[in-house]
DNA sequence: CCGTCATTTCAGAATTTTCTGAAATCTATG
DNA sequence: CATAGATTTCAGAAAATTCTGAAATGACGG
């Protein structure tokens, strides 16, 4: 590996971090290095920067675009393919996302669906169906919450984010409002 | 393993997506088991459970304590210890999520700071960090918003997620009413 | 179609992770 | 403080994953 310090150290870490996550190190490695580089790469220029094996660069570049996190992007008058990752932060996390919940998310729902239908064959089955159903119920929500947040644009989740906890503040208010406007209609 | 076949079909996923998430699969299945159990379990009845050796049990009870999701509960009158999950699936969630930002955002987050004190040495360092800076950036918004929103009581959080992008509806009339105050004290 | 360069596939090697059984340690009790 | 039950540790076995090199396949220009 010959590559200027401050990448390699980037390099490194994501392959670490990469372990603990699903992913293995050389994809993570892999991900790392087009993420930073100023210019798309080719799977030798991975090779020479990785030092592994060409087969491997092939096969993490192939579970990266399946991943939707690199791009394959052509360059004139070169035969050999080369690759990107998208530059905007934030897409790169909606799509992280997107992938995590398709891959990881949705068939854990789909199971505790399957198994709430089910019907028990005694107190101990009654007793984890319940607690499957508080499962569900909290993963239910927390997917539609995220499905409909994920289309905002980035500027208004960006202020969203920003405002953090307080938007509970503006809640309140919406609650006094709403009151207000019932109580004159009403009293 | 001989269990009911919807606690089963349960435990069996888990361990299957454990080894998606950096868990392994006995690990997964402890959890699982202990999720939707009536009662606190001993190492036994875990080993009876799922067919796994008493050190294995032993090694994936210790881990699961580390990461605060199981917690030791006495039995009286039996020398045994016996475990449980905490039951509240939202304390539950805003448990993995510490954790997992302890063992996996906060390191990032301080390799990409250090990163970012360094001179770069080239241009291609300079766009590095460039790009290291705005996953920074990203990052620490996130963690920034989640510190804020884990401290709500369920309640509110509950209602958050309901209101799910609604919520901008809410900023668009917030910032209405303000250009209105904004406008007759100015005006 | 042939030759060249690029990429993928895949069987087995290398490595890493997980799991086990035996031994060590710990803990309560008489 | 000896003993029996409970738990943990840990070295090595077993299993799973990752990685490689060689061969196969694909793609393009002439």
């Amino acid at each position: 590996m010959n590559l200027p310090p401050l990448v390699q150290s980037f390099v490194l870490h994501f392959g670490e971090m990469g372990s603990r996550w699903g992913i293995n190190r050389t994809v993570g490695q892999i991900y790392a290095l087009l993420y930073v580089s100023p210019q798309p790469l080719n799977a030798d220029d991975i090779v020479d920067a990785l030092s592994v094996s060409r087969s491997n660069v092939s096969m993490g570049l192939r579970e990266l675009q399946a991943w939707n996190l690199v791009l394959p992007r052509h360059i004139p008058d070169d035969r050999r393919d080369h690759f990107t990752t998208p530059d905007d932060v934030w897409q790169i996390l909606r799509t992280l996302a997107d992938e995590r919940k398709k891959r990881e998310v949705d068939p854990t729902l789909s199971v505790l669906r399957e198994l709430l239908m089910q019907k028990p064959g005694s107190e101990e089955e009654k007793h984890a169906q319940a607690r499957i159903s508080e499962m569900h119920g909290l993963i239910e929500r927390l997917t539609t919450w995220y499905e409909d947040v994920r289309r905002l644009e980035t500027e208004r989740l960006a202020a969203l984010l920003a405002l953090g906890a307080r938007v509970t503040k503006l809640l309140d208010a919406k609650d006094k409002v709403v009151g207000l406007v019932r109580g004159r209609k009403e009293g």
